[in-house]
RNA sequence: GGUUCCGUCGUCUAGUGGUCUAGGACGUCUGGUUCUCAUCCAGAAAAUCGCGGGUUCGACUCCCGCCGGAAUCACCA
């Protein structure tokens, strides 16, 4: 039989690094053992819904390569994938629930069922409503809730994470199935899903681990058999021992794109946080990750997001896609990333300036800063060349001395290249006498006013020979 | 409060009774790569394995207790 996942997201927001993970780990899973996996969307709260929020769930998904075999925007065998299109389905299995005694049209106002509860709260004992369940409840109708009849006993079941797990009859309670709107509460609607598009696999955070007897209770009254169980621990929050979440500043996953994180970085990210393949192996790919994933070696305790690490890793990868696919593989990545300016440069002279930049990204919208010189001409900083520690030894006469050797060594050079300009910058050092330190900052500076540039040959060869005898004169001037 | 889960360097983790004087990675610090920043390389600091008892020749690893943290107890999912 074919392993078959879901993940189930309800539209109300955007998809953040503390729940990611759930559609991650259901997909590898799946993609692992030739199974599939299903979006089914879960909007059943009027309330929580939020315009928008299906599509947001999707770019995310696709941005992240988790592409879902059934569900919105592919259809498939269990049309439709939103709950609220399947309300009829929901009351039908309530219905039999109805009929064989295990369900109750409840009547009772929720004002009554708040003093129920204050009451248990008074008394100090856990309040339970299959205590204040009505004698005689009536025949159901368009309008009522309908309440499961649960009958308090010892589950005991496996959960791949957690182990082997047991509870006693004081965590069952009469859960509400349908709600007085028409729609089914998560804990009903989820578990018809899952029956009818034959999940076999149900991963989800742990938070829903303690209502897990209500389901089984549920799965044995509907003559259901039980999935497998997977529960996923949180992932905490940088700060304190919190889950993470919108509240502590959990950023959407698509804010990372825009921040310039690549897909496959925050994929590995995610991945290995919390799970491990018990190798040394920091770097994986999708493939890599769906070869080696296993759920037996996810871990049961939270992990903290550390943002430093996400970053590290996409450093990593920029330079990986650089290395093993190419300075174009990598510019195809960038288009939203560049200084205004470079939109009247040509492409190959935007490849060219990636090219030697690429190495010092952490992220590419660190494109924007690092390359700003390369497509338009620095201000002329003079404070911050003579506050350079290498230069400020140096006088003005000698600063100027020295500005001209350069700009005649550097003119005569003949062919612009980044050997023959190594070359030119060596017998510069030779013919004027001094450290490298201080005749490269002269012209590094001169020609970018950067905080940092990559290697001074490269950076000249890039912008070529009339940007920088240009730009060296204009500075000459200024001394 | 009831129930359930969790507890190894600051962080993510390896570790399934002896090979652990506890390994790797991020971060931090130091040094190297003709200037800078970064990459890369080399190295360092960093965990009395939550605490206390057992079991055992031997425990991070098994058992018990305690402490600490988390999740959950909605007509939210």
């Amino acid at each position: 039989m074919k392993n078959v996942t879901r993940f189930a997201p309800s539209p109300t927001g955007y998809i953040h690094i503390g729940n990611v993970r759930s559609a991650i780990y259901p997909y590898l899973f799946a993609r692992q053992t030739g199974g599939k996996i299903i979006l089914r969307i879960e909007d059943t709260d009027r309330e929580r819904y939020v315009e928008g929020a299906t599509e947001l769930i999707e770019d995310t998904l696709q941005w992240l390569g988790l592409m879902w075999d059934e569900g919105p925007l592919v259809g498939g065998p269990h049309e439709p994938y939103f709950q609220s299109e399947r309300k009829d389905h929901y009351l039908a299995w309530a219905k039999k629930l109805l009929a064989s005694g295990r369900a109750y049209a409840d009547p009772t106002p929720s004002e009554k069922i708040a003093e129920y509860r204050e009451q248990c709260n008074r008394e100090k004992i856990p309040f339970l409503y299959r205590n204040f369940r009505p004698d005689n409840p009536p025949e159901w109708e368009p309008g009522m809730p309908i309440r499961f009849k649960t009958e308090p006993k010892d589950y005991s079941w496996t959960d791949v994470v957690m182990g082997e797990m047991h509870t006693g009859p004081e965590v069952l309670d009469d859960i509400i199935l349908i709600k007085a709107d028409g729609y089914p509460t998560y804990n009903f609607g989820h578990i018809v899903d899952d029956a009818e598009m034959g999940v076999t696999h149900v991963m989800r955070g742990v938070e829903y681990l303690s209502s897990t007897p209500n389901y089984l209770a549920l799965y044995e009254a509907l003559g259901l058999e039980r999935p497998v169980f997977v529960s996923l621990p949180h992932i905490l929050a940088p700060q304190g021992n919190k889950k993470l979440g919108k509240r502590d500043g959990a950023k959407s996953v698509t804010e990372y794109r825009d921040d310039g994180v690549l897909p496959e970085a925050m994929l590995n990210y995610l991945a290995c946080l919390g799970w491990n393949d018990g190798t040394e192996q920091e770097i994986y790919t999708k493939d890599e990750l769906i070869e080696r994933f296993s759920l037996d070696r996810i871990q049961n305790s939270g992990a903290r997001y550390d943002e430093t690490k996400l970053l590290w890793m996409n450093g990593q990868w920029i330079r990986r896609i650089f290395d093993e696919q190419g300075a174009r593989a990598l510019y195809d990545r960038t288009a939203n990333f560049w200084p205004e300016d470079a939109a009247s440069w040509s492409e190959d002279y935007r490849v060219k300036v990636l090219s030697i930049i690429y190495d010092r990204l952490k992220t590419l919208s660190d494109i924007r800063e690092i390359s700003a010189y390369f497509f338009s001409d620095p201000e002329v900083d003079m404070e911050m060349l003579k506050a350079n520690k290498f230069l400020k030894k140096l006088s003005e006469a000698e600063l100027e001395d020295l500005m001209k050797k350069c700009i005649a060594k550097l003119s005569d050079v003949k062919e612009w290249t980044a050997d023959n300009l190594q070359n030119a910058l060596n017998e510069l050092l030779v013919e004027t006498e001094k450290k490298p330190a201080e005749l490269f900052s002269l012209i590094r500076i001169a020609v970018s006013f950067a905080a940092f540039s990559p290697a001074l040959n490269l950076t000249l060869e890039v912008l070529g020979r009339e940007t920088t005898l240009a730009r060296l004169n204009k500075v000459a001037r200024s001394i």
